[in-house]
RNA sequence: GGGCGAUUAGCUCAGUUGGUUAGAGUGCUUGCCUUACAAGCAGGAUGUCAUAGGUUCGAGUCCUAUAUCGCCCACCA
């Protein structure tokens, strides 16, 4: 028997490591219909937030209704290297210890690096646990483990040998805390404060000079040129003269380019081709040379003469008032400019020249949105409109640079020696080679997931069953960082899309709607949430509460109230089982109205919460099973059953409608559903999760014993009301018109029944079917007699209205006849009220 | 500059292909310790569905503007 009050922490105690035990995790039967999905590794860096939690869950949903459902399912774990992000943290780590990352070595620095990933891996498993996910641990994957290595390399040769990846000097994001290349995805860009410092450039020989604007006046050191609008009047003479550079003092040439905006600024641009992509067109269109004026720590490089060593921004200090004191500052405009940041290091990104790896995107890209248009093969967005986001991207992207200075990571499979290079699976053979000593972006071995986790590029048995996947479910602030990625080197090495439905999710944010952060201190930690409501609640309520791919606004109150309703579920399950002990087996037969009744409601709730879990709406699963559960499971049913309770067909039923309950809510509340599953006297199955889901059963919809205790329902509730807003006191009676022997029951009647009119005060109750008129001695009061006109008054109104859509000819011929129908059954019974009323 | 989303009860959110008295939870309120549950039961009140037009017999829902908030992308010398 089941405790007196729902405890989740005694549930949850333990459940996990026996479902463990039993491996009701693991894939493998191949008698069933396979059905996959693979995890967004959580990066190895931290703990689990409630982003996280919400993810997962999802995920856990989908994979337990359809092993539930008969499939054979697969949901394959992981955790994700985290190139840059774990790197920092070690990094952070051990300069506590007063080391940095030189010392150590990289080999010794890799070791850390694995010490780190094992104890942040426990942890992720840990709460993995905690969350009750039924992730397949047998299949756990690591994006830095051998086979994954195995597959980078593959694909890096394949595209390097197709011309898809290719070594450049390119103007690249540069992070000069992680001193690493970052891809135009890493770069966070913010509204800071800056200046606009106008400069002095005087044209050769001349006393005049040229106004040049710049935020990076720093930069000036590598100028190679300044540039206007060939179509300037103002300057268009002026092209093929030369300006000095200040303090450099050198001359460097007047040209004529299109990048130079007439309208912007004063129309002259200094061109830096070594520190900005623009300025770096220009350079190749006017054979400009290239002078890096930084080092890779941000400081100013020997370019920049007096003062090499300086800092970026110490520099633009001494220099601006170097300039100023020489003349050369005309003024100084203060602008708040978008600046690009670091999304890891949060240094301001430095536009630097630099040679690195990349991923040619036109020809990858194109097929992406190519295999959109295909029906059958595209990636199926839920909701929808997130498909548009990838197209978009994928219609316009930038080359994708993929070489980190880093050391954690899968290293670039390329060897160097003097002029040649050779990309291969392995080292070449031979003396003197040296290989490349960049790592790959961690999203370069993410992108593989879904198929290099099941033993990619070798046609593994797990490979052939599972992919491609069914079903990706992230959040879409990855869209670009992963979905996009995963969609086209799914397509270009397995000529397949990786999953057939993306599940999109949005963002936690607090209460106030803010992103929940470090900085703010507003982030809530899933495992108090568990600790305080226990998981089942915690998984429930993010599960359930917003639409698909909304944002989620993170209400600890709704969270509470979720609690109670697994309570009231606790508590429904505690009636039938004190009451069904006798039940050896479930026979629906010689059943009473109200068996009939929830058997039919049941099977409704049945066939939507199944149409809604298919198509991942769980908000709707939500709605219908949760007023099914208590309106019309507690609310009526059982309390209707408590007058046939020693009937078997009413227990049968209690305990029948309570097994397909708790299948129903298994995928969202694992825990509370088992444990109340193993109590049951009968059971179809060993465990809950490898039970069978409920299924629609047309024998089971009783069309008329359903509308008749709909109506029973109605008129019970009609006389509640009508006793309580008119006050009447208990020692009312009753002539009941029609009515049946459990509106007699519900209301306590029996005591009250009269079979003559009386000359006092009444009201009369009715329903489609039943009526009843109430007696009682009472004077009306003024506030009654108010009431009484205020509700006339309305009735009039109403009817007046109906009466006009009624008349309207355009209505009564175009819209559907049931609907007419209804608008006149509604228009007669306001009529026959307001009679009632006026009597 | 381009795109997307939101705007519905005090609060947090639903609202299917348009169907005529717009829902839930919470909060508020009235009465109940009715032996599954007071973390509950039985009732009640609360909305110009952001604004303005339009289409339609009929609009929260479709169309066109506008406003406010938020997000993404691009640009920013």
């Amino acid at each position: 028997m089941l405790d007196t009050k729902y405890n989740h922490e005694l549930i949850e105690k333990n459940r996990y490591e026996s479902w463990l035990n039993h491996h009701y995790f693991e894939c493998g039967d191949t008698t069933k219909k396979p059905y996959s999905i693979v995890i967004p590794p959580p990066n190895v860096t931290g703990k689990l937030h409630l982003g996280h939690a919400w993810d997962t869950a999802l995920q856990d949903i989908i994979i337990r209704f359809k092993r539930m459902q008969g499939y054979d399912c697969l949901w394959l774990p992981g955790t994700d290297h985290a190139a840059i992000a774990t790197e920092a943290k070690v990094v952070a780590r051990i300069k506590e210890a007063g080391i940095n990352k030189y010392e150590l070595g990289r080999e010794g620095f890799l070791k850390e690096c694995f010490k780190w990933t094992d104890e942040h891996k426990n942890i992720i498993h840990e709460q993995w646990a905690k969350l009750g996910l039924s992730v397949d641990l047998s299949k756990e994957r690591f994006t830095l483990d051998e086979g994954m290595a195995k597959a980078v390399r593959y694909v890096f040769v394949k595209l390097y040998e197709e011309g898809l990846i290719y070594r450049g000097e390119k103007i690249i994001n540069w992070d000069p805390v992680a001193k690493t290349a970052l891809s135009n995805e890493e770069v966070i860009y913010k509204d800071v404060p800056g200046a606009f410092y106008h400069l002095k450039y005087y044209i050769e020989g001349t006393e005049d000079y040229l106004e040049v604007a710049t935020t990076r006046p720093e930069t000036l050191f590598g100028d190679t040129a300044v540039a206007v609008n060939p179509d300037d009047e103002r300057y268009k003479d002026l092209i093929g003269k030369n300006v000095i550079l200040p303090i450099v003092g050198k001359l460097i040439p007047i040209i004529g380019d299109e990048h130079a905006d007439p309208k912007f600024g004063t129309g002259v641009v200094k061109i830096t081709p070594a520190h900005d992509p623009n300025d770096f067109e220009v350079g190749l269109r006017h054979n400009l040379e290239r002078i890096k004026v930084l080092n890779e720590d941000g400081t100013m490089n020997e370019n920049a003469m007096g003062y090499v060593g300086m800092d970026r921004f110490s520099c633009r200090e001494k220099l601006i008032n170097d300039l100023n004191v020489q003349g050369l500052l005309i003024k100084i405009e203060e602008i708040t400019h978008s600046v690009g940041h670091s999304e890891r290091t949060d240094a301001m990104v430095e536009p630097y020249l630099s040679l690195q790896w990349f991923v040619k995107m036109d020809k990858l890209a194109k097929r992406v949105v190519e295999n959109q248009k295909d029906k059958d093969n595209k990636v199926n967005f839920i909701p929808p409109r997130f498909e548009k986001i990838m197209n978009n991207w994928m219609s316009d992207c930038h080359d994708w640079c993929i070489s980190r200075q880093l050391w954690w990571g899968h290293q670039i499979p390329a060897w160097y020696k003097d002029d040649e290079v050779y990309v291969g699976m392995d080292a070449p053979k031979g003396d003197g080679w040296k290989q490349d000593e960049d790592v790959l972006d961690t999203w370069f071995s993410s992108a593989l997931w879904p198929f290099a986790t099941m033993g990619w590029p070798d046609e593994t048995d797990l490979y052939k069953r599972y992919f491609p996947t069914n079903t990706l479910v992230t959040g879409y602030d990855i869209i670009f960082f992963w979905v996009c990625r995963m969609t086209f080197q799914s397509l270009e090495f397995t000529d397949k899309r990786p999953f057939e439905h993306c599940l999109i999710h949005g963002l936690i944010r607090d209460k106030l709607g803010r992103k929940m952060s470090k900085s703010l201190g507003n982030g809530v930690d899933p495992m108090d949430m568990i600790e305080k409501y226990g998981a089942d609640a915690l998984r429930y309520y993010l599960t359930t509460t917003t639409a698909p791919g909304m944002d989620l606004r993170f209400d600890e109150e709704r969270l509470k109230s979720t609690w109670n309703f697994i309570n009231k579920l606790w508590n429904a399950s505690r009636f039938v089982l004190m009451n069904i002990e006798s039940v050896k087996e479930i026979k629906l037969e010689n059943l009473n109205d109200a068996d009939k009744w929830i058997l039919t409601k049941l099977n409704h709730t049945i066939k939507d919460v199944t149409k809604y879990m298919e198509k991942f709406e769980f908000n709707n699963v939500n709605a219908i099973i949760y007023s099914f559960i208590w309106n019309d499971f507690c609310d009526n049913y059982i309390e209707m059953a408590k007058f046939s309770i020693d009937d078997n067909n009413t227990k049968s039923t209690l305990l029948y409608t309570l097994t397909c309950i708790l299948k129903m809510l298994h995928p969202f509340m694992p825990y509370v559903t088992d444990a109340i599953y193993e109590y049951l006297p009968v059971k179809d199955a060993e465990n809950i999760m490898v039970s069978s889901y409920p299924v629609y059963d047309k024998k089971q919809i009783f069309k008329e014993e359903e509308l008749l205790i709909d109506d029973t329902i109605e008129f019970i509730k009609n006389f509640r009301t009508t006793i309580k807003e008119n006050n009447i006191s208990k020692t009312y009676q009753v002539k009941l018109n029609s009515g049946n022997d459990l509106i007699i029951k519900m209301l306590k009647l029996k005591e009250k029944l009269i079979d003559k009119d009386l000359d006092i005060t009444k009201f009369k109750v009715n329903s489609k079917n039943y009526e009843a008129v109430i007696y009682y001695e009472k004077v009306v009061s003024k506030e009654e007699e108010a009431l009484k006109e205020k509700q006339i008054e309305e009735l009039k109104n109403s009817i007046k209205k109906r009466e006009g859509l009624l008349n309207n000819q355009n209505f009564v011929s175009k819209a559907p006849k049931d609907l007419v129908a209804k608008e006149q059954e509604k228009l007669q019974n306001e009529k026959e009220e307001l009679a009632k009323l006026l009597s």
